[in-house]
RNA sequence: GCGCGCUUAGCUCAGUGGUAGAGCACAUCCUUCACACGGAUGGGGUCGCAGGUUCGAACCCUGCAGCGCGCACCA
């Protein structure tokens, strides 16, 4: 039994609980085990990634389930790993060997380039992990995996190769959403729409067939003017049916062009007629394609103008030629006007630049096993908390696009498609190749290369990151073809806890990527967590500088502080707002307990056993009553996921009931003067309330927990507290009631004694005298814990005190007590506060008179509601007179 | 434009039909032998607005307003 510093020193002792359940091997799931397994996948961090508070509550919340599950007695799986981030971790290397050698990945060439990218990951990619075991998380490190495993690309190679063989993966040209500084095309869902303040340029086009007569159009890109090869109108469109049909003249470089009629154009919109680029724009593309248009690329991948007839935008930056273009129009005499214009402009996730639309050879998929999915959520099979994430889900799954899954990158799975070297346009590289060459074997798909290797060259591109993502739940329990004792074991999981923000990048991928490659749903349930927001509401973000650093948290506070004080003001279904005080009210809380130890042991070390519980004190009994209480609430609260109530509920039952209450009723019998029978029987309670208590707080405060058990001695040493199986019987085996309305009445009572002193300003005065008439039949065995807590020399029982007029006086649950004034008081103070105090009460009095002299109310309302009305008028009709009568005795 | 959510004390939020709550902050008192990362007491709210249902509404219904977030091909 060690020395109890006067604080709570958390540094080192989270340090030494961690390491000491590896040494246990405290976290390791054995497939093996005769018990039901509950299992949980980690939502892989980025492998370069550091943690953020995002992370910690998401992580503490997977940790308390796991950590919960374990004391139900299951075998728990907590699966962790990261994820190679293509983009992200690309992105980092290329910045730091252009800054540190200034070189681009293609100087290096694409072997070397991985290799630097493998170093990379190979120093940083252990950051994020460290830090999840600083938070105590109980992962199953034997398992970690990686998504660019050698096991894990299998799976990834071979999901490919099955979905192209069912015709779900195809090849094609197509306009997708283009990042000009990562170089890459990205899916739909990497694109960030953001309203932007812009112009929405007015000009006009002359008809080719009647100089001097113009059609007026507008655009927010005049830049890719280049490109138009038509002017659309709506045929609906009075205005417009007289050119349908006819040409216009676009003016750089000259070329005639036609005016078509589609239904998409907006009749209200800007002049009602709209210029077609179909090489840079998603409508304008489809509408092209409907009229067999030619398609006119102006923009290179980096988005710089390509359009050597216009020597002067050629080469220019896009934004740079928008302004340029204008300007030209204007000199032509063909601008007529610029408005300030708020439109959507689609941002790249990563590079934080307007995407821009691009024709480009990709490689799509069209989501498989879409109606299952859609429906195991609908139907319940997964169930969403907060439930209305469903609706999202739903619309989401409604409205499916095909996911362009290829990416111009170098770090990530690389497609597994191998181009024949004969077929292949030595010029214009593998897009050449159309889908329908397959046919003649012109492309292998497959794991691996074709056996006639040299004469193939494979696909450059790698895959989307999520593509790799969505395979999660089952790639990380099994080899590909293997069916591992650990996925028979804990697939499906159980939950799964992660941001909304990721429901369709991966949430919804891994339902249908279940379905399609196990036949099971991956998880039964998804808990979406809040996402963390200053206290201004903002978002979290590197570049506000408002996102603290969770290592710097948890060394000023400790982890099970920081995990805590989160925890407790998460809420069910809505953002959080972070504020650091909250953790430090998680630190103060931790010190709480601690200190609660601590006493114990100031009274002895040695560990009591429980007596006969039946012939307790009452305030032993309720106290344990309430854990009981706390207990089962707990067990429910569980089930519905309210994971910051169970921390709201495990602060208040220890702050104000244990501590509050309890500790305080019994403290005389662990004073040097008490009896040893008190004392032990005091310590025996401290010691069963308080053993079953670190053990129902473990999951939240893992570490503190473990080291008070220990010093306690509530745990032997080898043994963990979060190993034990929660005790099924409760402490106080019979109806707790009748004490616990004694110990209700004490607490009460002495929180009323309490009042009145502080109202009379003897709050700090210990040496009054309370006197107690009409006392309840029990009171007199209980005086001495009243006067304790109610800060009193003495409570004298006197059924025939006659109180001098004006005398303070309260009515208790236990009688009437009044408080004799030897001091002096102010009077004429007095005097003013009980004229407010009677004021106050007439309003009460009116208000219950008001409601029992209504006739429906008597009549409608229940008759215990009507009977407690009558209760509670009776209670202040009586404190009326009570005050009259002192106000009366002071004039 | 469609959808979702939020609006309760100075701040952050509980509270799904029966006397408005917690923590922090604030004020006063207490360095009493677990804890000042503590204890005691107190002030502070027409529960966003307007209607409706009900004996009774913070809570249920309708409308409105403000804020936030998704989704959407108005150039």
């Amino acid at each position: 039994m060690s020395e109890f510093a006067k604080a709570y020193e958390p540094q080192a002792v989270e340090a030494k609980w961690y390491a000491a359940w590896i040494d246990g091997k405290c976290f390791e799931a054995d497939p093996s085990s005769a018990k039901d397994a509950y299992s949980i996948v980690i939502p892989p961090p980025n492998v370069t990634g550091i943690l953020h508070l995002g992370h910690v509550l998401n992580n503490a919340l997977q940790d308390i389930l796991a950590r919960r599950a374990r004391q139900e007695g299951k075998e728990v799986l907590w699966l962790p790993g990261t994820d190679h981030a293509g983009i992200a971790t690309q992105a980092k290397v290329e910045r730091e060997l252009r800054e540190n050698e200034g070189k681009t990945r293609r100087d290096l060439g694409r072997a070397e380039f991985l290799k630097r990218v493998w170093d990379f990951k190979n120093k940083h990619g252990d950051i994020i992990i460290q830090q999840l075991k600083r938070l105590g998380c109980s992962c199953d490190w034997s398992r970690e995996r990686f998504t660019m495993d050698e096991s894990y690309t299998k799976w990834v190679s071979h999901v490919f190769v099955e979905l192209f063989k069912q015709g779900l993966i195809y090849r094609g040209k197509r306009i997708v959403n283009w990042c000009p500084v990562s170089l890459t095309a990205l899916s739909d869902e990497e694109v960030i729409m953001t309203p932007q303040r812009s112009k929405l340029y007015f000009m006009k086009y002359e008809l080719a067939d009647a100089p001097g007569e113009f059609l007026e159009i507008s655009t927010t890109r005049p830049e890719t003017l280049m490109g138009d090869v038509a002017v659309a109108v709506n045929p609906k469109d009075p205005r417009f049916s007289k050119y349908i049909g006819r040409m216009v003249k676009r003016p750089f470089p000259h070329a005639d062009i036609p005016v078509i009629a589609d239904d998409h154009v907006d009749i209200e919109f800007g002049t009602g007629a709209l210029k077609i680029t179909p090489a840079h724009d998603k409508a304008d593309f489809e509408i092209g394609m409907r009229h067999g248009l030619e398609i006119i690329d102006v923009l290179t991948p980096d988005a710089h103008i390509h359009c050597p007839d216009c020597p002067d935008l050629h080469g220019l930056d896009r934004f740079v030629a928008r302004k340029k273009a204008a300007a030209k129009l204007e000199e032509m005499g063909l601008l007529i006007k610029v408005e300030e214009y708020e439109n959507n402009v689609g941002f790249s996730e990563r590079a934080h630049v307007p995407i821009e639309p691009r024709i480009s050879m990709q490689w799509f998929l069209k989501y498989p096993c879409v109606q299952e999915a859609a429906d195991a959520v609908a139907n319940g099979d997964i169930k969403f908390r907060p439930e209305r994430w469903a609706k999202t889900y739903a619309h989401w799954m409604e409205n499916l696009q095909d996911w362009c899954i290829s990416r111009q990158l170098w770090w990530g799975h690389q497609i597994p498609v191998w181009y024949h070297k004969e077929k292949l346009d030595p010029l214009k590289n593998a897009e050449s190749l159309e889908m329908a060459d397959f046919e003649k074997g012109d492309i292998h798909v497959g794991l691996d290369a074709p056996a006639d290797g040299e004469n193939w060259v494979r696909d450059e591109d790698v895959m989307d990151t999520w593509f790799s993502s969505w395979l999660w739940p089952f790639a990380t329990m099994s080899d590909l073809g293997e069916n591992s004792a650990t996925l028979k074991k804990f697939y499906p999981t159980d939950d799964l806890v992660t941001g909304p923000d990721i429901i369709f990048f991966w949430v919804a991928r891994m339902i249908m990527a279940g379905f399609q490659f196990t036949g099971e749903l991956p998880f039964k349930n998804v808990f979406f967590t809040s996402i963390i927001r200053d206290l201004q509401g903002r978002k979290m973000s590197k570049s506000l500088g408002n996102s603290p650093d969770p290592i710097d948290l948890m060394e000023k506070y400790g982890a099970d502080g920081l995990r805590f004080g989160l925890l407790r003001i998460a809420p069910v279904g809505s953002d959080l707002r972070f504020d650091e005080v909250s953790v430090e009210e998680g630190r103060n809380f931790a010190n709480k307990l601690y200190n609660a130890c601590r006493f114990r042991q100031m009274a002895g070390t040695d560990l009591v056993e429980l007596g006969d519980v039946k012939t307790f004190p009452p305030y032993h009994i309720d106290i344990m009553a309430k854990l009981d209480a706390l207990s089962a609430d707990l067990t429910e609260s569980y089930a519905e996921y309210r994971f910051g109530e169970i921390a709201q509920r495990l602060y208040e039952f220890l702050w104000n009931e244990f501590c509050d209450k309890f500790l305080e009723a019994v403290k005389l019998d662990l004073r040097e003067s008490a009896t040893s029978e008190a004392r032990a029987l005091t310590l025996g309670t401290f010691d069963a309330v308080m053993s079953r208590y670190l053990q129902l707080m473990s999951p939240y405060m893992p570490h503190i927990t473990e080291e008070l058990s220990l010093r306690m001695g509530y745990m032997k040493e080898g043994e963990f507290l979060m190993q034990q199986v929660l005790p099924s019987e409760p402490l106080v085996p019979f109806d707790p009631s009748a004490a616990q309305a004694r110990a209700a009445a004490i607490y009460e009572s002495a929180g009323r004694l309490r009042n009145l002193k502080a109202e009379y300003n003897l709050g700090s005065r210990k040496d009054v005298r309370f006197i107690v008439k009409g006392a309840i039949n029990w009171l007199s065995e209980e005086t001495k814990v009243l006067a304790l807590l109610a800060g009193a020399a003495e409570i004298v029982l006197d059924s025939s005190y006659e109180a001098q007029k004006g005398t303070p006086a309260a009515l208790t649950p236990v009688g009437e007590v009044y408080l004799p004034m030897e001091g002096l008081i102010d009077v004429e103070a007095e005097r003013i506060r009980i004229s407010k105090e009677i004021e106050k009460i007439g309003i009460e009095v009116r208000k219950c008179e008001g409601k029992l002299g209504n006739a429906s109310f008597v009549d409608r309302a229940p008759p215990e509601v009507v009977e407690q009305e009558k209760a509670r008028l009776e209670e202040w009709k009586s404190k009326h007179v009570q005050l009259s009568e002192m106000l009366a005795a002071l004039a």
